[in-house]
DNA sequence: TGATATTATGGTATCGATACCACAGCCTGC
DNA sequence: GCAGGCTGTGGTATCGATACCATAATATCA
């Protein structure tokens, strides 16, 4: 291995000069400037970033912390991510917790030891155990996507009440009064503001008296397994209103089975989309969330808190992004018209 | 930030008697082990992976360098490693390329920094400058998936001659004649190999006279461009067989536009498959490359050379895992019979 | 002209951990 | 009774880089 001495007894010049050279930092000659670049590439020189980060205390690194790296949704999240971060010259380590405190506690312990010069996280749970650790060792933190019981924390998140009651709401106005919603788990936030965003429609409109909604888990089993679930009973929905998109995938999966059309026989919408080349939901309709701008803000936004200086007192943000809505064939719009209230199946 | 020194300072020993606890090495007698684990406990210590690592020459991190992570190709073996990694107390740090060899250097350099223990590549190119990069630092590297030039390095990867051989021959016992393959960059040892096993089935049955092959890109545009390229010249092909899963995505969706139908009006097959949840092919008749067991197989061998005692000669391995086949629709066999030669489209 | 700034280079201490060596006490066995 | 092994603990040097300070030559300006 060569070091930042070897360079230097080449070029024949003090270590520190070599040190100036690769950072681009302070005074150095052309004379030397073009010595030491020839020693470094005779010599195959590659700095050692542990070094250079132990004593500089800076890694140029952030780490994206989330729950589960198979849904779209997060992947564009993650580019918005790399992007902004890449722009800014840090490095971004990626880390999927699949939905568990525990694998979450295992990653922040992890990137703390790194040395991560800031986390954005994706919390599993509304109390998150992981941001008194981080705040413990006095490490930026962005939370994404979801809110928390927190105080003091920087929040980027998209608007999931609001676009649940909007998407309920469009639904009731097509004439479905029986519209059951499929989420995610109660202790994470989307799931609970879903919930609260289609009560909240459903209450509105007078329809308090056929409020179902099930929490669950934000992936297609779980939808399947709920809407087996909903069609097994006495009295069925005329509209599912899938919490996520892993979970109307799953759905859509259950009706098949049953030999249930969309939106012949139930319509639905979702929230979230997929990206056309992986996509069986080319005909959903469904709620956005600006997930590309969200990490690339969320992003933004730590790097200012990595670079904000030391003691500065922190005016803390929580920033809300609207959603979004695209309507397609499968909330039955063009093919039933506003009133189907009385579908049978 | 509290180091190894407060933590010795408040349980009143050295430094080296923490680090002991910390890394459960040498000796130490119990009483001190929980007067050091109170300590670190009470001041919240985080020992600094820079440091140890700086000093230890190991940073317990291998690195996975690959193509495309849309790919769930990839993506499958990417869990591969990751599981392998962990099970020998590794961590993982992924790298997408893009197919750009640009892109790829960058990376090698940036991890060659970070002093990963190392290198899992999936080469952008055969000829990759990557490897002598990673060769001049001594860092241990196992190339997965794909053949390079060099010689003396270990390689796992499947056998896409063989594979493509098969499925063609396949094809050809079904009865079809003009059957065009569709495959990525002919720099890429993959695409190249399935051309060769596709051309030797094609010759040892006498169809030497259509043999139709196309590189290209192993992604949705590429399949779909050169499916309607296919279909827009006088003689068309009864079988078109996909260089990988994305293309056949790809080939899909122009079948679609072009109102032709699978496999009615023309059979199909693939390399690679795409795992239930996301797929659009569940009937697509494949060969199937075991991508998780290569991923781990790879992980274990390159863990085995970071092991090795230094000056110990490497005996290097070349790895060829044979593939699987899977039977369905796509291919026409249920529908058709083995005589379909002249199926008119 | 002398004071001050700018340019150019190097010396030394240090980041936070571990490697290596030293040493002391206690067994065990002959 | 002591050689040699095991157990338990600490001191010091060091990993490879940069922070900080020092120095000196040259440029700039009042």
């Amino acid at each position: 291995m060569t070091t930042i001495h070897d360079v230097a007894k080449k070029a024949g010049v003090a270590p520190i000069t070599v040190s100036r050279v690769i950072n681009n930092s302070g005074y150095v000659s052309e004379a030397l400037r073009v010595k030491v670049n020839a020693a470094i590439e005779e010599l195959g020189y590659v700095p050692n970033v542990l070094a250079r980060s132990l004593k500089s205390k800076r890694t140029n690194t952030i780490a994206l912390v989330f729950t589960d790296i198979t849904n779209p949704f997060f992947n564009v999240m993650a580019r918005g991510v790399e992007d902004a971060a890449s722009d800014a010259g840090f490095n971004v380590i990626f880390c999927n917790t699949d939905e568990s405190q525990e694998q979450e506690l295992k990653y922040i312990h992890l990137l703390l030891q790194k040395q991560v010069d800031g986390i954005l996280l994706v919390p599993a749970d509304i109390q998150s155990k992981s941001i008194d650790i981080i705040r413990e060792q006095e490490t930026p933190l962005v939370i994404v996507d979801r809110r928390v019981t927190h105080e003091d924390v920087d929040i980027v998140r998209g608007d999931s009440e609001g676009g649940a009651y909007q998407i309920t709401k469009y639904l009731i106005d097509l004439g479905h009064r029986r519209i059951s919603l499929l989420t995610g788990p109660q202790q994470v936030s989307t799931a609970e503001d879903r919930v609260q965003g289609y009560k909240r429609a459903m209450k509105t409109h007078g329809l308090q008296d056929y409020i179902d909604y099930h929490y669950g888990f934000f992936n297609q089993h779980s939808g399947a397994v709920q809407t087996r679930m909903l069609f097994s009973r006495d009295v069925k929905p005329t509209a599912i209103f899938a919490g996520n998109n892993l979970i109307s995938i799953g759905a859509l999966a259950a009706l098949r089975e049953l030999q249930l059309k969309v939106p012949e026989n139930v319509a639905m919408v979702c929230f979230d989309g997929i990206p056309d080349n992986l996509s069986s939901l080319p005909f959903m309709t469904a709620v956005l969330q600006p997930s590309y701008e969200m990490g690339k803000k969320a992003t933004e936004l730590l790097i200012e808190r990595i670079q904000a200086k030391p003691n500065m007192p922190i005016d803390y943000q929580e920033i809300v992004f609207p959603c979004e809505y695209i309507f397609r064939d499968s909330s039955g719009a063009r093919l039933a018209g506003p009133n189907i209230t009385d579908t049978k199946i």
